[in-house]
DNA sequence: TATGAATGAGTATTCATTCAT
DNA sequence: GATGAATGAATACTCATTCAT
């Protein structure tokens, strides 16, 4: 019997992966910090102590590389909203908390909210659309996701019967204001703290 | 009385900010369809029939023309608000005709709208942050209109008593979520036909 | 009988024999299509199906396939024309026989003839002397061998008694020049048929 | 009165056509020493001593500096081989007169006839076909021009009637073959020693 | 002042070869 | 011995900016 170990992945595969997640997380502080175009690879194997051409062994191209990284990302705020969507009950209550959710989960990850925001705004991407596109498309199953809870949340009669689709962007673009000026202050204040203010501007607006 | 001078400018002066609006309008376009670095300043100069280093009388710097358009189109949009903001009564009914105008003033100008949110999501110019922190002073300002608007509104008790920012920036980023969709849609239904919705979700909320 | 001997060869030497052949073969075919330098060892051990370091036991370097390449097509070459040389009576009739092996072998080993032929221009080989010199000291033998029957052709007084390296030159000049042509066109008309015009103006000239 | 200067050039244009011919000289040098693959742009820009964005100014890529300099040599050639032929009696004599100039022409410029033969045996350049016909389009020009001299001299019934194309093929290969054995040996007798055996070999073959 | 031309400093990607297992 | 993976060293081409006139 050669191990019980459960694990399907050897030392090699294991260290590979490893090597893998390190060069993404470099890869984040970088793109943050720099920009897409101004992080060269060079910089990038300096910071994840690999030689140049070994991380492409990981990767065929540099674009490759923050593709997945926004996607792999994304994929985790994907699993954060459908746990908390799953845990709530269905209707106002499932919305209200996802929305807490994903505020908290941008305020443990600053960085990627900035490169998602600005990937999704698209700048930089417009010659090459494979890309942009591709991010596009995570973005949009992200709203798809919330629009179908708004929808039951219309259908319960929780929310008011307007198009779920303008509603959603409307809930969306909310979050990204406070979270975007709360990224840019580079406050130490809590995101959260300002929770109960987005949620009653959500429910109920400006009119006293 | 406004001169008996002919003009101000002599022929020379005239014909230089004659060029510099045909720069300063091919660089928008050809930033908004290829990104700030994937724009040569050879690609430039073509696009305005100038020979490349005449750029250089006009402007020091790549950098500085960018910046430029943001500041020379952000001082329309000001000017808009601001005529808005005059015109109309003070309190609520002068948010929501800024409101009106502001979509209004970027249903004409998507490119600008583009470049203005990219930039200021900030992911090139973090490095060369004296451009970025430009540009978020520039916003910041129309921020602080708005801000002194609901404020305002606020005192005369047609706007919630919450915290004037943060108001302010839902708001923004109310509409920031319409006017995004619409331009990544490019779709040709009048972005104005929203602003029902926009105004009823900011007034009232999504609830009931 | 062939022998009782278990063999000279295992089957570990069996097989690596056949693998030596196949990548030879496959070798033959990449650079003929690709060049040298067009020729990756990645894309090799592709069209062999073998891993790449498995080729670099059965060579040391890229430089040592072509050069071995070479020499064992050569080494082919030269028994055709031994044994034309062995079977034909000595003098004209000797050398005319070669002549005629020389080009059914070319016409069956298009492949091997240009990088002859191209080797030996020497082009990309000054530098990385060993190679160059060596695929030189190859053809060279093969002019030895043709250099030798022309001599005993003079001793006979069937052929003209001029400095028989030239003569030498000359007839392979002419052969290849026939050979060359024919591959470059990549006709299907046989190259035997232009064996009567080579041969009649090997003898006798242009002049009528 | 401006200048009775003659010259449509002016300095500026001066210098560049120096620099291009320098270039293309250094080119010619390196390309016979290291082959097309061996030679790198900055190792040309050091040998010219010009920064190697220079050369971009003057040349927009590798393959143009090569097939350059073969399409000016071969002017040269061509222009050579033009002369000597109106110069000559129509006939054999033009023919002869034609194959002394092209032996001589090779005499002096030895890189040259490597760079020519090792492009035309094509073995780099199958993948990048356009410069690979190119260079076979010059090449035919060539063969061409001499095809119409053979033509005319067959019609005179100074020549054998067959035909004319493998003619023309049987002379250019003689003359490889001893241009090419000379350049090989890079030996000091002059190429034109030859010249007889070669016309010899050329009008009455081998036979006695 | 205007401009044709020049150039310093990059930059992503490739590939023959070597190692660790 | 065989091999999956790693890597040192290259390399053609680009581009914002400057200079010589």
């Amino acid at each position: 019997m050669i191990s019980s170990n459960p694990s399907p992945l050897n030392r090699r595969e294991r260290e590979r992966a490893a090597r893998r997640g390190e060069l993404l997380a470099a890869a984040e502080a970088l793109f943050h910090e720099r920009g897409y175009q101004g992080t060269t690879m060079a910089a990038l194997a300096e910071a994840v102590e690999l030689p140049l051409a070994t991380i492409y062994t990981l990767f065929p191209a540099k674009e490759q590389i923050y593709f997945t990284l926004i996607e792999e990302r994304a994929a985790d705020l994907f699993a954060t909203v459908e746990a908390a969507s799953s845990e709530a009950e269905p209707g106002l209550a499932r919305l209200l908390a996802v929305v807490e959710r994903v505020v908290a989960f941008f305020e443990d990850h600053r960085a990627f909210f900035q490169l998602f925001i600005s990937t999704r705004s698209g700048f930089e991407w417009t010659v090459k659309d494979d890309l942009g596109e591709a991010v596009n498309r995570i973005y949009n199953r992200y709203l798809d996701l919330m629009e179908s809870i708004v929808t039951e949340a219309i259908a319960r009669g929780e929310v008011k019967p307007l198009p779920a689709g303008e509603i959603t962007h409307a809930i969306a673009g909310l979050m990204n204001a406070f979270i975007f000026q709360w990224v840019v202050e580079r406050t130490d204040r809590p995101l959260a703290d300002q929770l109960p203010v987005l949620t009653e501007l959500l429910l109920h607006g400006v009119a006293p």
